[in-house]
DNA sequence: TTGTAGGCGTTATCAC
DNA sequence: GTGATAACGCCTACAA
């Protein structure tokens, strides 16, 4: 059993109620003296404060989850340290959860979050294959009664849930049109998880480019796949086999098993395939060729989700929405066909 | 204010210790009526014990806090995904702790894990560069009485405390062995952070292999660097300027910093330049060419840290002390002179 | 300036 | 079978 202000109060000759108030530096005046002993008894007893019975009473926590699909996405994982870097400058402390994009797993984190009464739940990307999964998850979200902060777009149709988000539309626009300016026309798609909203809207970005140069998207250049290295290795071969000239990689990670599969294949990129990829990860200017990629504004997006974190401890109920846009990094990957 | 444990009591006619009894599956025998009116009004309520409560009775968490200097790093990331993992497995949740090798964040961490009483705490290569830091902190963790369980060597001498490691010395060694039977004479190091315990124990074995070789290690052949890609990038200049043939990468960051900066050299690998880095993670394989790496066993150690745990939490008082073995991976990065 | 008492949401020990 | 009652460690009126 560890101190606790009785022991400290016992030992200082006062009650736990005067103990409480020097601790907590309360503007009420208190002899120079009895504050001396108090300090004193903290010290030689090196008393700490139970939080778990402070947060009983003050329902407040100081701590947040932190819900995250893959965090050893190298994107997600520095997302991640800048929020935890940022939170625990405010002396908060955060609770990660990593899903998998397994529903029941994210449930379970759910209401464990709840259960522990966290201040806010913050959620990246929270979203499933079934939809099905979706609404059951939603239901969840709905009941918790916690500030509910994602990076992503609201797939839940939830009220009052603040989101902050990159255009993804724009991602898939952005990529595509700078490959068919270089002349590619045979461009496909090595996707993440189908249903994902994610994939869906980079999709129709994709789409939209093509559209404006007058093309039509053909469903047989998309590869369904996973955002995972393995995922992008995969795909490559089927891509090659609809003749693709340039391949539009959903993120760096599928890029990466693109260019793993392209050594077997004894193809150089960007001479016979170019590749771009989405988030600019740290080693996608390492690889070789540099990795033309797009990136999202990571900082402005950690940044901005601290800050509504913050808010929503300080009793702000309004429901905020951010969308950032993502920009488009030429490197070394994609040339002229 | 959500619904507690006696508004379920109220809204089902018993008291609030029925309520309990029935929640936690109590062997003392109810009337089946009175259970299906409590389980009915828990639904109704949408009642979930708040886990504050439920610590501070019985004083344990079912959390453990993790500290680690930098989640960014893949190594890492990956090995954290994997404790979490398991960990939610057996409903422990996981507060993680960013340090960036910074003592007083550390120490800030260390103090809020305790204060919240987290069931056992989890550090990973905790140290530092300054020699008071380390000191310091030792005296806090000592302080602490929580269970703590090390991934790396117990730098601050504290006795009850598990400690899982890998062999550092024998991956310098295995690292440099190598390049030396390959004909590499000049062997260039670029380090991790000088005072680390890892960056020392590595070029332990770095000199344990040229002796074995009867070498004896020239002082000017040492980058003192950082774990980070910035940090191999910088120091390719000045081993090459000690007419390195080959470098002992302290880490993969720090080779794929070699990488990009033998670029701007004309330098190509392994040709002109041999490369070893440690950690083997999972972008290694795709560089170009691909990376000649020491593997830690992750997985391994990531279990053996989640199993320390669980017997912690088990009341188990002994401390454990795990070696595991690295693993030479022979690729494309290292040639004969 | 300091102490008393009640409450935060549970569990656990006895009674009834 | 079920219900008081006293913890757990702390905060905060309200008294003194």
């Amino acid at each position: 059993m560890r101190t606790t202000i009785k022991d400290v109060a016992r030992a200082s000759g006062v009650s736990p109620a005067t103990v409480s108030l020097i601790i907590n530096q309360k503007p009420v005046s208190i002899s120079h003296e009895t504050k001396e002993k108090v300090y004193k008894a903290i010290k030689e007893l090196n008393y700490r404060p139970n939080q778990l019975a402070i947060s009983l009473v003050k329902s407040t926590t100081n701590t947040v989850g932190l819900l995250i699909p893959d965090s050893t996405n190298p994107f997600m994982a520095n997302l991640v340290r800048r929020i935890r870097l940022k939170l625990i400058d405010l002396g908060i402390l955060v609770i990660t959860g990593n899903t998998d994009y397994d529903p029941s797993l994210t449930k379970k984190y759910l209401r464990a979050f709840a259960d522990r009464r966290v201040d806010a739940i913050v959620i990246t990307q929270l979203d499933f294959e079934k939809e099905e999964d979706v609404i059951n998850c939603a239901n969840i979200v709905r009941e918790l009664d916690v500030p509910i902060i994602s990076y992503g777009r609201d797939v839940f149709n939830i009220s009052n849930l603040s989101t902050i988000e990159v255009d993804q539309v724009q991602i898939g626009y952005l990529a595509t049109r700078h490959l068919l300016s270089l002349g590619h026309r045979r461009i496909g798609c090595s996707t993440g998880n189908a249903r994902l909203d994610v994939t869906k809207l980079r999709y129709e970005g994709y789409k939209k480019a093509l559209k404006e140069f007058d093309l039509t998207p053909d469903p047989d250049m998309i590869y369904h796949g996973q955002f995972s290295i393995e995922s992008g290795s995969e795909s490559l071969s089927y891509l090659l086999g609809q003749n693709a000239t340039a391949i539009f990689a959903f993120n760096d990670l599928i890029a990466y098993g693109l260019y793993k599969s392209s050594k077997a294949y004894h193809l150089s990129i960007p001479e016979n395939l170019s590749i771009v990829g989405v988030d600019d990860i740290p080693y996608s200017d390492i690889m070789d060729p540099p990795l033309t990629t797009i990136a999202q504004p990571m900082e402005a997006v950690a940044d901005c989700i601290v800050d509504t974190v913050r808010k929503s401890l300080g009793g702000n109920q309004e429901s905020i929405h951010q969308i950032y846009h993502p920009i488009l990094k030429v490197r070394g990957s994609t040339a002229h066909v």
